[in-house]
RNA sequence: UGGGGCGUGGCCAAGCGGAAAGGCAUCGGUUUUUGGAGCCGACAUUCGGAGGUUCGAAUCCUCCCGCCCCAGCCA
């Protein structure tokens, strides 16, 4: 059925909006984030996660997490914990509501034997090989199992008797009782319970017999009282068979609304592919700056505001779609673009020698913190007569347009001074410049000349002597493909080489020093940084960068070709 | 040859019979002690295609084309 929206609502809001004006369910709107704790979320869980607890805070209703583990031998409490410290990262509460599936195993096994009871299940002796050919294809029927007209009674003793372990892994199942017919391959009598003698990370060994997805997320929902159940488009095709256990429970019905999810550009979102490039070691974890991971996005120094943003702007819809990851890039620039430190630091760093200032002099400038934050205020940089500048702000020979360093030109030092590049030191053999001689203007401290000359370019630098070591880790997209996802090749051969640049020469003002994991930093002119805490020491902290700065001359670079 | 979905600019996405929002990207200009940020402007005579209904269609109807999902005792 279509729904009229009020604009600026997607097509999931226009539902509830409109269920709500029907006052279907006393008004009352509650959704869930239900992750299996098999793995790491990543940004496409986040969108999941903002669309459900966004909408119940929008509506007045509550969202509740709840790990469906219903497959014991795949899941783990590691990962449980590790969901739960990202929804709280990304800035959601789900209060005391804090759920499993496994809470409902023994209202579950009660459903089931409702439905043997009702001659709407039976167990059934096929084997598995048996079971896939009963099943026919998309374009056959199945056949019906001869098991199927067994009698109740004989069923629900059976049941019974693979609940208490009386049967081996794969010989009995309990299936629903449907359409072997049906178009729909998932009402072909689903198999809705099996026997497997795993330890669960949370009932241990109480069970040997676990429900299926099917038969646990809808009636999990519907025990919650879940209204409306958001999931992904692959389950649209479920949704009549979780409508049919509802029905048939004679229990509390949620709607379920399904949306695509997301896909980004130069990376992979499946957990199996993420899995690989842990378990080959083409990352260093799941939470390498890399990864598409919450975890890996926390790292890299994303905020938790700039991935609510962008799941905001990348809306709700049913088409399938994949999301240019300058969307995400956009959204972090955006917020740290407010709030990130403005610092000094030179990731190669080039020697220059300012000839006419004091040998023993030292100075501390004033730099402002934040230009996009008044209240952020100021701090103190030292300057002496040996300085850093980057190498790329020098040429010896530029092209038209380089507004930066080179003979003979004057440009100003942030915070600093103009400098003029007198002489060009190289290295006899190679030709390698190795350091520049330079003169400065002691009347242009703090950057400004009274007889208003212009200056084109403005360099960051560091004071030599006081100058902090600092390693820097520079990030590129993981994949050298922009949909890895669908190429024929394996994911080692699609994995960018140049993804990781380990920087080691570089060098940071003084106040860098005391840089703190979770800082937002902008080195000046070059991008935003975090403290990297695992690879981080006591005497040299490593910085990771976010995302680079917009760089108009890189731009005109490739232009140029 | 079964069932379920989806097709609006390079990428997302509004639109719900009165005549193509917005964001990202891109390209100009302006401003600037970050070649950053900001600001201003440009960017679909057309909505997968073809017919039809209508005074009027991206929106309704018909047919066609294309793409995605389903044959786990995974979720």
């Amino acid at each position: 059925m279509k729904e009229k929206s009020a604009p600026g609502l997607n097509f999931i809001e226009s539902i509830i909006e409109n269920d709500l004006k029907n006052g279907k369910n006393d008004g009352n709107v509650v959704t869930r984030f239900p992750p299996e704790p098999n793995g790491y979320i990543h940004i496409g869980h986040a969108k999941s996660i903002c669309l459900n607890f966004g909408i119940a805070g929008k509506h007045g209703g509550v969202c509740n997490l709840r790990f469906d583990d219903t497959n014991p031998g795949k899941e783990d409490v590691e990962y449980v914990d590790s969901i739960k410290q990202d929804v709280k990262w990304l800035g959601f509460d789900w209060g005391e509501r804090l759920y499993f599936a496994s809470d409902y195993y023994e209202t579950l096994y009660e459903y089931a034997l409702k439905l043997i009871k009702k001659g709407k299940a039976f167990v059934c002796e096929l084997t598995p090989e048996q079971i896939r050919e009963y099943r026919g294809t998309l374009t056959e029927p199945g056949k019906e199992s001869p098991f199927r007209e067994r009698p109740v009674e004989e069923s629900v003793e059976l049941f019974k008797k693979m609940k208490s372990g009386d049967f081996d892994e794969g010989s009995h199942v309990l299936r629903a009782k449907i359409d072997m017919k049906s178009g729909n391959l998932n009402m072909r009598d689903p198999v809705i319970y099996r026997i497997l003698k795993a330890h669960h990370h949370r009932t241990g060994d109480k069970w040997v017999i676990y429900p299926m997805y099917d038969f646990a997320h809808g009636q999990s929902d519907s025990i919650e009282g879940v209204t409306h159940s958001l999931c992904t488009l692959e389950f649209e095709d479920h949704r009549p068979l979780y409508d049919w256990f509802i029905k048939e429970l004679e229990i509390f019905a949620p709607r379920q609304i399904e949306f695509a999810r997301l896909n980004l550009n130069y990376t992979v979102m499946s957990k199996r592919k993420l899995l690989q490039l842990v378990e080959a070691g083409l990352v260093s974890g799941w939470d390498d700056p890399r990864m598409p991971t919450v975890s890996g996005l926390r790292r890299r120094g994303f905020t938790p505001e700039s991935i609510r943003d962008f799941a905001d702007r990348i809306g709700v819809a049913k088409r399938d779609s994949t999301v240019d990851i300058a969307l995400l890039e956009h959204c972090v620039r955006e917020d740290l673009n407010k709030r990130a430190k403005r610092v000094m630091g030179v990731l190669d760093p080039l020697k220059v020698v300012i000839e006419n200032y004091p040998e023993d002099k030292e100075e501390e400038l004033e730099a402002i913190n934040n230009p996009e934050d008044p209240d952020s205020g100021t701090r103190m940089v030292p300057f002496s007569r040996e300085i850093f500048i980057e190498k790329d702000d020098f040429m010896e020979d530029p092209p038209k347009k380089f507004f930066r360093l080179s003979p003979g030109k004057e440009i100003r030092l942030k915070h600093a001074y103009y400098i003029k590049c007198v002489d060009v030191i190289k290295d006899e053999n190679t030709g390698e410049i190795l350091e520049l001689r330079c003169t400065y203007d002691p009347k242009t401290r703090g950057g400004w000349s009274e007889d208003g000359r212009k200056v084109k370019g403005t360099s960051h630098w560091v004071s030599a002597k006081h100058a902090v070591p600092i390693g820097v880790m520079i990030y590129d997209r993981l994949f050298t493909e922009e949909n890895p996802g669908s190429s024929d090749k394996e994911l080692p051969d699609l994995v960018n080489p140049d993804s990781l640049n380990v920087l080691n020469g570089s060098l940071g003002e003084p106040s860098l020093k005391n840089a703190k994991p979770g800082e937002y930093f902008q080195f000046l002119r070059q991008g935003y940084f975090c403290v990297d805490e695992k690879l981080s020491s006591s005497d040299k902290q490593v910085f990771n960068r976010t995302v680079s700065l917009r760089d108009s001359w890189a731009k005109l670079g490739k232009k140029r070709g």
